[in-house]
DNA sequence: CAAGGGGCTGTCA
DNA sequence: TTGACAGCCCCTT
């Protein structure tokens, strides 16, 4: 197995551990798993799962508490909609992460 | 080996 | 508050 094959498994163990209403950034993932540069690397491994996937991707944005798609795309809508259920709020677009941030 | 491009970030105007 | 930019670094061509 690659070492990048098990940096991805690292990534999707951590966010498989995230809570239901709580959130991480990309970069606050990457410097969990113990590599602080790789935030856009997060993003490519989550962007690369499976359509049926268990993982609670969703519950990875960015730093500034922006959802990373478009808005309006089907993906953005998804994110924020399976967001809202879990209790996270949005203002504008934006989630507070001072309240929503994991731990 | 070079080039292009990502679900990113922090800084600054 | 926004947008532009420059770092960042991995993966695929």
């Amino acid at each position: 197995m690659s070492s990048s094959e098990a940096l991805k498994e690292s990534i999707w163990l951590l966010v498989a551990s995230i809570p239901s209403g709580k959130v991480l950034s990309y970069g606050e993932v990457a410097s969990r798993v113990g590599f602080p540069k790789h935030a856009r690397y997060v993003g490519s491994v989550l962007k690369n799962l499976p359509n049926n996937t268990e993982l609670p991707w969703h519950r990875v944005v960015n730093a500034q508490g922006r959802v990373s798609f478009s808005i309006g795309s089907a993906a953005y809508r998804i994110q924020v909609q399976r967001l809202e259920v879990e209790g996270v709020k949005f203002k504008a677009e934006r989630i507070d992460m001072k309240v929503h941030a994991w731990r």
